[in-house]
DNA sequence: ATCCTCCCCTAC
DNA sequence: TAAGGTAGGGGAGGAT
């Protein structure tokens, strides 16, 4: 059983009674989960809040103390903290509990019933009736970007952002290994002919998330469940699922679907919450896992590599049992396809291209053209078996940071103190990788008129902006990356007087596109105005120009109003000492115009 | 031709 | 009570 303490109890501090509820065998949600939370504590509930939580189950501390005292779990009913609102009859609305029980008053199986004290530890004392606790005044959550704390508890929350970040972390912890492989494939190349056959396994955890989750939720591997951030228990709360199981996707769910659509395709879903922790060791034991059975690692994503298994393969038929012997459960027709995006998706249907064996039937130059050459080319080969991907790493070429969620200024200072914040992201960044970057991109994203003005703190249709400078030294400096995304690539402009709202104003405004997500096929973009060659980084120019821009023919300098979002990328990026030598060799006529 | 800038798209 | 990041491939169209 699962408890959500609601405020703080009056009987003891809230800390206290979550430490008995885990002592004791049960689990906590900090958060109330219409899926996961079984019950909630409560001392003293407003009417309003009575009223909100009147379909659930809602019990006093006491019930608790009380159930561990005498060793047994007592019916929650006889310690209602709803007492003063009639007891609903309609128990069909109650959300599954984590034992799918449905009625009130349901004692949870033996395993997890609550009083289960082991005999070593003997149960502590219902404790006295204490003076309401000290208010704990914990910092409130950071709303919105304008708070300096948000950016930091974002990253904390945010699943993409861990995917990302360890993404990079994997490939710098794989360099090792795979440059070991590669010297023992060169030493196999010298000594042995080469394998008769190509064979790249594609490696990918089934719903990871979910997976992972499962280890400390067993009991619920056979019912449909999702990953996903506590949903407003009141109402309107949605969020987005990372991954949900194989018994969810048979109601329609899918991975990136908010949980507003799952539940109406799927009402009895489970939402378990994220582990970030557990993500990383699983993914380590993973990949060490791999490296004994590969002769070639590509890692991929944090549950998802490709191995190179050709010289252990002579001959196809060795494939499939060498699959079975590295994932016992290996199932060839779950063996994912290559996935398209929308976009490339529907230009394909359009060409009757629905599998990979439709392929065959497009010329190459109709690809092409529809596609754009390289893709073109590259499916055109894909549906008759060439694959020229290659298998390799290259170093990464960018760093960035971007933030397109809860951003939401009102005035220039706030925007600019955001970017200086993902500046000096950008050049930790840089620093633990021990680069210099000699190029930088800076981009915005504005709300669009058309926006949906209801947006919670996403982000919503947006046009984007962006402009690039290189640098005269590659840089790792956030003071000088800070700099140049406020002062040269963006810059307070003269009509401040725009309400004090004016936010960023470009140096040199382009044309946006329609929006970031969804169908992107509108008006290409164009209304290029000159760009004239940036001087180098230190010092700032002096005089920053206005120029008028336009986006649909209206004047478009600056960018005002509840704005969007901003990201701090930084190119070109090359090892210190490379950065200081490639100067070095410049002749010197070019290298004084540089510095 | 090739490069550069701004933009779009994709994947996890 | 949510947490739409991040890196890379690549195209259009102008500059060189
Ligand atoms: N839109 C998405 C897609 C994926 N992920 C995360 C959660 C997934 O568990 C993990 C791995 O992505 P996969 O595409 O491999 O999806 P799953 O592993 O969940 O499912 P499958 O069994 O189809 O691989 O990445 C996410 O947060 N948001
Ligand atoms: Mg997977
Ligand atoms: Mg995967």
């Amino acid at each position: 059983m699962t408890l959500h303490i609601n405020g703080h109890c009056d009987e003891m501090p809230m800390q206290e009674l979550k430490a008995l509820i885990l002592k004791h065998g049960g689990q906590y949600d900090h958060y109330f989960s219409k899926s996961t939370t079984t019950h909630m504590v409560a001392s003293n509930l407003t009417p309003p809040k009575k009223h909100e939580v009147r379909h659930f189950k809602v019990a006093t501390p006491r019930w608790v103390l009380d159930s561990i005292a005498q060793g047994k779990l007592l019916p929650w009913h006889r310690y209602s903290a709803l007492t003063m609102v009639p007891l609903v009859s309609d128990q069909t609305l109650l959300v599954p509990t984590v034992h799918g029980a449905t009625s009130s008053g349901s004692i949870p199986p033996p395993g997890h019933a609550l009083p289960q004290p082991p005999p070593s530890t003997p149960a502590r004392p219902p404790a006295p009736a204490r003076p309401p606790a000290p208010a704990p005044t914990p910092r409130p959550a950071a709303k919105d970007a304008k708070d300096p704390e948000f950016l930091q508890q974002y990253y904390q929350h945010s699943r993409l952002h861990f995917l990302s970040t360890w993404k990079a972390e994997l490939q710098a912890m794989m360099r090792p290994i795979h440059d070991e492989l590669q010297r023992k494939a060169q030493e196999r190349a010298a000594n042995a002919p080469p394998p008769p056959f190509k064979v790249i396994m594609h490696v990918d955890m089934d719903c990871y998330f979910v997976s992972v989750a499962f280890r400390s939720r067993p009991d619920l591997v056979d019912k449909p469940v999702g990953v996903a951030h506590a949903e407003k228990m009141n109402a309107d709360g949605s969020s987005e699922i990372a991954s949900c199981n194989y018994v969810a996707r048979r109601f329609g769910v899918r991975n990136g679907m908010f949980t507003d659509q799952a539940r109406k395709l799927c009402s009895q879903l489970f939402l378990l919450p994220y582990d970030f922790a557990a993500y990383r060791t699983t993914t380590a034991q993973l990949y060490a896992a791999l490296r004994d059975f590969a002769t070639g690692l590509h890692d991929l994503s944090c549950d998802e590599a490709y191995i190179d298994e050709s010289p252990h393969i002579t001959d196809p038929s060795d494939i499939l049992p060498l699959a079975h012997a590295i994932r016992p459960k290996f199932a060839p027709e779950r063996d994912a396809p290559r996935r398209l995006g929308h976009h490339v998706a529907r230009k394909l249907a359009g060409m009757k291209v629905v599998t990979a064996a439709d392929l065959v039937n497009v010329s190459e130059p109709k690809l092409q053209a529809e596609l754009g050459a390289k893709l073109g080319e590259t499916l055109y080969g894909y549906g008759r078996g060439i694959d020229e991907g290659d298998f390799g790493h290259k170093p990464r070429q960018t760093v960035s940071a971007e933030v397109n969620y809860g951003i939401r200024f009102d005035a220039q200072d706030q925007a600019h103190e955001f970017m200086r914040q993902l500046t000096r992201e950008v050049a930790q960044r840089l620093h633990s990788v021990g680069a210099k970057a000699a190029h930088m991109t800076l981009k915005i994203m504005k709300r669009a008129t058309d926006a949906d003005p209801r947006m919670h703190l996403g982000h919503g249709i947006c046009d984007t902006f962006s402009k690039s400078q290189t640098f005269a030294r590659a840089t790792n400096q956030a003071d000088a990356l800070a700099t140049v995304a406020c002062t040269r690539l963006v810059y307070p402009g003269d009509k401040v007087e725009k309400d004090g709202r004016t936010l960023f104003d470009f140096v040199r405004p382009t044309k946006g596109k329609k929006e970031k997500k969804g169908n992107g096929d509108e008006v290409g973009c164009g209304d290029r105005t000159v760009g004239r060659r940036e001087e180098p980084v230190p010092p700032p120019r002096s005089a920053p120009r206005v120029v008028e821009g336009a986006r649909n023919g209206a004047p478009a300098a600056w960018i005002e109003g509840a704005t969007s979002s901003t990201i701090a990328q930084v190119d070109k990026i090359m090892a210190q000492e490379l950065a200081l030598s490639v100067l070095n060799d410049l002749p010197p006529d070019i290298r004084r115009e540089l510095i």
